[in-house]
DNA sequence: CTAACTTTCAATAGATCTATAGAATTTATT
DNA sequence: AATAAATTCTATAGATCTATTGAAAGTTAG
């Protein structure tokens, strides 16, 4: 009678398997990711994700506190698969073209596969204010440091060249991944491992001919 | 009396250089840039494009018929320069090298130098309805095209790989690019000529030490 | 100085869109 | 079946925001 919680997306840092709310906000996050992928922040409406879920407008915010926090769970959710695997990748031990390899196979998968939230998370994360992009911060560093750390490791064994700075190139790749990542969500007649494979090839041999016949 | 018409915005393509009203106009398209380029497209008001320019919100129409519009006219603005230089670029007689680094310093300069309008293109030409962007592909496929043939032609004479695809090829420069573009854009403090080399080290090299001493 | 033209302004209608609140319905529990 | 809890609905206030209109101010030319 008084203030109690009428509203579930108040209470919900808590990983507690209330499996059919859990569920069902999976949904409501995967349908945000669509309608925003398409639209952009700004240019979706509260009214288009809940369609998406076949659901009332209104109905939305019982998921959702507010269209900013939908934007930022959107971010979270497509970028937090993303950073775990790539620590699972770099704590094997491989010879580094293996590894970079699964890093690129990795990123331009989960494009193809899974989200529109990472196309979300690129290109509509400044969007979000500052406090609501700490936790995404914070991943996007820890995912380009091990990067860097694995480019830099290929230096160490002179599988790289030495002249190379790791915080360029992780940035460069990175920028090829999403760059072709985007063309796989847009064109799904785009072969994903005929993509895979020319993005590896382009970052370890460039277009030089190094072997030209005179 | 009748319905003269009172609105410059609707008597637009001429050359004519009604000098003054060509002038502001320019400053509106930069207006527009900017805060398309900070905002989105659907995050920017009317309002805030006035605001950068000086005037009032509903003064903004004597330059643009309507928010649409403003995008379309930023994003070809943006890209009209662009290939223009390219063009001159392929025209010119120069080795494959040389070439490359002009086409990645144009495109790099582009974004640092001039125009938020660039940044708008990449990021926000698609929110425009099909017939809007008519002009804009046809832009891009040219420029695409140039650089392919470029690309070929460096096969041809044997710089580069034979077995590259030269479209492949094509996309990823320009997504390189454009993703140092961004950054360049973000922060000031990159040195773009630092930028440009790197880039093209890492285009034509790639990565891999091609004389690893055992 | 006056008339014609250009540019800007102020005010606003009409169309959104977000977020809230309380009722209605569905689902789970005793 | 009766009660409680979870989920969805309807309706709407309040806050935008775009685009229009006619008047005002500024500029140019005769």
């Amino acid at each position: 009678m008084t203030n109690e919680t009428h509203n579930k997306a108040e209470q919900d840092q808590d990983g507690a398997d209330n499996s059919k709310y859990v569920k069902k906000k999976l949904l409501a996050i995967e349908a945000a990711a669509k309608v925003f992928a398409d639209k952009g922040f700004h240019g979706a409406t509260t009214q288009d994700i809940a369609a998406e879920m076949g659901i009332q407008q209104g109905s939305l915010y019982y998921y959702f506190k507010s269209k900013e926090q939908a934007l930022q769970e959107v971010c979270e959710y497509g970028f937090e698969h993303y950073v775990t695997r790539m620590k699972k990748i770099c704590d094997k031990d491989q010879p580094f073209e293996a590894k970079m390899l699964a890093i690129v196979t990795s990123h331009l998968t989960n494009y193809r596969s899974k989200h529109s939230a990472m196309k979300v998370h690129n290109d509509q994360r400044l969007y979000l204010p500052t406090e609501r992009r700490a936790k995404i911060k914070k991943l996007g560093s820890e995912y380009r440091d091990l990067l860097e750390q694995v480019l830099a490791e290929g230096i160490e064994k002179n599988v790289l060249r030495a002249n190379l700075d790791t915080h360029f190139i992780a940035y460069s790749i990175i920028g090829i991944c999403n760059s072709w990542g985007s063309n796989l969500v847009r064109d799904d007649d785009l072969d994903l491992f005929d993509t895979i494979e020319q993005c590896s090839d382009l970052i370890l041999h460039g277009t030089i001919n190094t072997t030209p016949k005179m």
